[in-house]
DNA sequence: ATGCGGAACGCAATCGTTTGCGCGAATGAC
DNA sequence: GTCATTCGCGCAAACGATTGCGTTCCGCAT
């Protein structure tokens, strides 16, 4: 019986304490301490356990997931596939989702494709080299095939945010979120509005828009295409778009802006044509960030459960791992008035 | 010699196309594949190494990058804390790390700490359990362990955006920003004057407040401790300083934040205190967001160059992998003028 | 003919875990 | 006292890649 000194790992170099050490410290083989130190420890006395996890802590063991991936197949690690991290929307999402995959014992990757097919490409592949088990597509396009490869492939996938025909996602109402904008700015009187659209391939931008011109049309108050500019989701990108709004011959009375990052925009849009956020144009916004209740002017807008979605798109992928089957998840969205909106002056 | 049919990954079912598979269909040893495959295929034939290239294309084949590192000591992964990525500030310098890191063939794992020691060590352990390659860690913090841990493991780590006596680090000179923000608002007259001073165990907060403190001392108007206020570095914590501020039998004519979202915060509280942000109350942030140009009232702000911290701390941890030594870097900030801090009515 | 050197490639160990299987001992039933 | 279980544990084969070392074969100089 040799006796290694149990050296603590404040030593030095390194960090060669793997399973092996653990057991022979423990005096067991190392298949006992796997055994010992998993979860369902079944099979090995109840002393031993004891003893092994006692001297795993000591010596400081963490078992290399790397390493057990290779041998179970699992790498207990969830890729995630979103626009961009700066955009605060899809940061509340990944959060979320990173919080929920944690508690479940899976860690993230997170990748910024720009909304762009080479970028997408490159980072799924990066992730799958990595034998991600399942993706959570935060960036789904039209005409993009993710989604479809990973079908392929038969890696589980959940979309998130944007939806895509004919596969699993967890979105919220974006038509009805639309058609709640509409509905707001015509009780207060509006006739002659704009729109601040987004990205007409990702399904975010083009149901709301949808749901808001519809509403508009059944009003009696079609939008002619000029007051529906397309932009991308940022606040710069708001900015040019709003005075593309507010050059009109007859610029609108109000906004309708799909991210509250446009609206943002859209502010100094307004600011800049010499008029007033509020009072002398609308504004409606979309996803009620943190940050919309506390601007100047504090800007109404449509909330929709980031932190929900999140935590929902996680369950789902789970359940995919245990092969439950589960169904795509739609919230609903709420209408938060605030000072951007205001009754109209006669 | 045995013909096995290429079967194209589109077939169906999971992924068994290994280097084996590969090697079997170039008729060659795996080593001999694995070696075609590398970077650097020395020892092999010119022909075999493009015939096992186009094979692996053809089979779609993908390096197990665990199973590699495995083997190797690498995983090909750095990871990245932060207090929280919907921190604009934080989500801007991640997405550099990670391009950069993604460029230079590494993944990044990010984890939330939520400037919390238990979520900290708890992240930190599980990306250890990853055998990263090396950390880079974003919200450093006074008293925390994380760096300290990291060096006597031997695992290479570098401090970005907030420093740490004694830890290779990437940073703004903020003491110098403070004073820029100083000076201007001394320069435009004001006398009387509030700090929203973040987190005072974060080196950005304490330094960017003392910077700022000690240049109103020098000019001969020391700030009382009562208009300088903690806070955590979110919109609404900004909001609720701000109240604090504006609530003061005497209030400031002017706030400086440090940090944007602490300026937006501050707008929505100098508005609710029946005051207009500029004309009655001036406001410098800190970080130059892009969402300070374009907000109703532009933003005056301090500019730290956000992506170059990133790249640059990814290149100190790289150099860090080949053994050479880096030594800290300290970037300079630049003062943007806008409209929130206008010239004084007298 | 012999020897030498190098190119091209195969062999097998290795990284750290997990897990099916088998074996000995202890336990219980009769 | 015998036999069948059960329990606790060890053995060894995986997982997918990398790499030091050995082997074979060829060309060329001596």
């Amino acid at each position: 019986m040799k006796d290694e000194p149990i050296t603590a790992p404040t030593s030095g170099r390194s960090r060669p304490v793997t399973l092996a050490t653990v057991a022979r410290h423990a005096q067991v083989h190392v298949s006992t301490a796997s055994r010992a130190l998993s979860d369902d420890p079944a099979g090995v006395g109840a002393d031993t356990v004891r003893r092994v996890r006692e001297l795993a802590a000591v010596l400081g063991y963490r078992r290399d997931v790397g390493a057990a991936g290779l041998r179970t197949g699992s790498s207990r690690l969830i890729g995630v596939l979103v626009p961009r991290l700066t955009d605060l929307v899809l940061a509340s999402i990944y959060e979320s989702i990173d919080a929920a995959a944690s508690a479940a014992g899976y860690g993230t990757v997170v990748a910024n494709t720009l909304d762009d097919p080479d970028h997408r490409r490159t980072r799924l592949d990066a992730m799958l080299s990595r034998r991600i088990d399942g993706v959570i597509i935060g960036d789904s396009h039209i005409g993009d095939t993710a989604a479809h490869e990973l079908r392929r492939r038969g890696v589980p996938y959940v979309l998130v945010m944007r939806k895509l025909e004919g596969h699993l996602s967890v979105t919220t109402d974006d038509h009805r979120g639309g058609h709640l904008a509409a509905e707001h700015l015509l009780a207060l009187g509006h006739r002659r509005v704009g729109v601040i659209a987004g990205d007409q391939l990702a399904s975010t931008g083009r149901e709301r828009t949808l749901g808001f011109r519809r509403a508009f049309e059944s009003a009696g108050y079609p939008l002619p295409d000029a007051y529906v500019v397309e932009s991308a989701f940022s606040t710069p990108s708001g900015l040019e778009a709003g005075r593309q709004l507010m050059q009109l011959p007859e610029p609108p009375t109000a906004i309708f802006a799909v991210h509250d990052l446009l609206a943002l925009g859209a502010m100094g849009a307004i600011r800049d044509a010499g008029k007033r956020v509020g009072d002398d144009v609308a504004l409606v916004g979309y996803n009620d960030l943190d940050l919309a209740a506390t601007l100047p002017v504090p800007l109404t807008s449509i909330r929709s459960d980031l932190q929900r979605m999140g935590t929902l798109s996680v369950d789902a992928l789970l359940r995919g791992f245990k092969g439950e089957t589960a169904s795509s998840v739609l919230l609903q969205p709420e209408l938060i008035v605030r000072a951007t909106t205001p009754p109209l002056r006669s």
